[in-house]
This record gives structure tokens, C-alpha cells and sequence, in this order.
DNA sequence: CCACTGGTTGAGAACGACTCTCAGTATCAC
DNA sequence: GTGATACTGAGAGTCGTTCTCAACCAGTGG
């Protein structure tokens, strides 16, 4: 299950998780699928994420601090690695009074992809896609 | 409906925002009050969070663009006033190749209450509090 | 070899959040 | 009043996820 993990460069579901372990285990429930997912999310060994598009919760391997650019078009996720400063997370927890101990920063907008198959595509270069309509949710704290 | 979101200073959730609104309007039905706050987020008077805890949607009537520090413990969500540098912005949109129109941002740790009432208290500066266990997933991308 | 124990599994039911469908009702112009 | 149109509430349906439970398995002791 991990090896499934690790081979996806992509962000999958658990749905996607799942249909890509019963390949090889033909048998396997859903439940377990959930589990183990939850087990590796716990463990460390993988890292559980919601894009905030109310889909469903994607899963990733890379386990190293990152956070992600969401294509409105297609749904992709791509992994960013720039952290936000520290100077900033001290001035929010000094202004806001909580003990910060981490964040989670989520980019949108078009991938390359999309942006040349035109401003709105159809979620053409999809594949893994979700198939819920993003841009309703995907305007979340957009501000083109 | 507007008004309910208004007077409301937590993030409260799609089914807060029913309990709320029954109170002025009994009869009122769960479908109107989910088309009615898609109407809001889609005509740009409510914005609508996925605070990453893969709970239900909550909804904010403050329609600036502004993020949120939510509490481990209690899963209070309050708002935070601090963009991100532009400078930030522009360099992840030339790493990654992205068309940028947007980001969410969101810190996760403990409110000043819940600092105050202990390490891990069970959730009991709540309220309006989900009821599912954060930790899990609120774990995500921490870094403590 | 067998019985027992404890942990794990798969199937399917259950759950919560949300969306869809549809008949009923209100509103309007005529 | 009549018909067209839009909106509403109730409830069923969908989706992602979790729970329940019987079946199974490995290990242990006899």
C-alpha cells in the first residue's frame, strides 16, 4: 500500500488508492484501504491532505514539510517547496495568541496545461480527476 | 440568512447555519439553506472554508481576503489578517509554472484557552465545536 | 494434531454532509 | 381567474468515510 504511495506522483484518493492496491490484491476491502491509510497518516508515513475543494481527502508520500498548487481546471495538485517564513509565523501567533505548530498553504489557479488549452477548459487534462465542479469551491479566497 | 452569517463571529457550519436560521424561520427547509449559501458564496457576499479538518464546510460573512489560525483542541477558527508576500506569490508561479489567482492559508495549534486549560483538553473551550477528532488530521502538515 | 487467543481482514451496513428531485406554493403579467 | 415562472420544503439519493461483525489467520500451549 505504501509502494502504491510512493509510486504515484500524483496526489490520489483513497478511492484511487484503493482501486490501485485491488490490482494486486483483488481482494481487499475498502475498509482495510482506510485503515491503512489511516495507520500511515498516523504513523508519519504518510501525509493526508484536503485540497479544500470538498472533495475527497487526497494521500502523498512525501512526507517532508510542502504544500501544493491546486489547478482549477483539472483538479492536479503539484507539490511547492517554499516555506513560509518564520518571521511571519511569529507575528500570527504573536497577534493572534495561539501556539502555532504548523500550517497548511494551498495555492489555485491554472497549470500550464490548462492555461494552454485555453482559461477554462473542461477539466481537459485531467485523468485522475475529480469529477466534482471545482470552480464553484475553487473561487474560495481567490482574488484574480 | 445574510444576517444569521453576520451576527455570527465563530465560522459556523452549513447545518450551525440551518439550527440558526429555524429559529427565525421554523419551516424552513435544509436545501434551501445549502442553495441559499452557494447563492452567497457565488455572488461573492459569504466565503466558504474548508478548514482542512475534513469536517463539514463552514461559512463567513467577512468577504475579505483573509486566512484563519484554527485550534487543535477546540476548533475554533479565528481570522488572520496577514498576506503573503507578493514576492512569494510571483517565485512560486515561476517555479511551478502555475497561472496563480489565489492561495489558502491556514495555521493550526492551540488557542490562548486552550493553552490556558492544558496541553490537550477535550475540546473544552468548545461551543459550536465539531465533534470529530481533529488530531488525526490535525496533524496534518504540523510541524511542531 | 487440536483448541484457544488475539489480531487482522472483507463485506456490507451505517453515518454525516451535501445534492437532487419533485410536488406544492407564491408571484407576476395578462 | 389563468397560465408561466421561480422558489420552497420534504425527503430520497449520492458520496466519502467509518463502524460492525463474522470469518480468517498466526501463534501458543497442550
Amino acid at each position: 500500500m505504501l509502494e502504491v504511495l510512493r509510486a504515484a506522483d500524483d496526489h490520489p484518493t483513497a478511492a484511487e488508492v484503493y482501486e490501485r492496491v485491488r490490482r494486486s490484491s483483488p481482494r481487499i476491502g475498502s475498509a482495510t484501504v482506510y485503515r491503512t491509510l489511516a495507520l500511515l497518516v498516523s504513523t508519519g508515513r504518510a501525509l493526508e491532505l484536503n485540497l479544500g475543494d470538498g472533495a475527497a481527502a487526497r494521500y502523498d508520500a512525501n512526507t517532508r514539510r510542502h504544500d501544493h498548487a491546486v489547478c482549477d481546471g483539472c483538479g492536479r495538485a503539484v507539490d511547492i517547496d517554499h516555506p513560509v517564513p518564520d518571521g511571519m509565523m511569529a507575528e500570527i501567533a504573536r497577534r493572534s495568541g495561539f501556539a502555532i505548530t504548523g500550517y497548511d498553504l494551498q495555492f489555485r489557479g491554472l497549470c500550464p496545461d490548462c492555461q494552454a488549452n485555453g482559461s477554462d477548459p473542461a477539466r481537459a487534462a485531467g485523468g485522475t480527476g475529480p469529477t466534482v465542479n471545482t470552480h464553484a469551491k475553487g473561487a474560495l479566497h481567490a482574488e484574480a
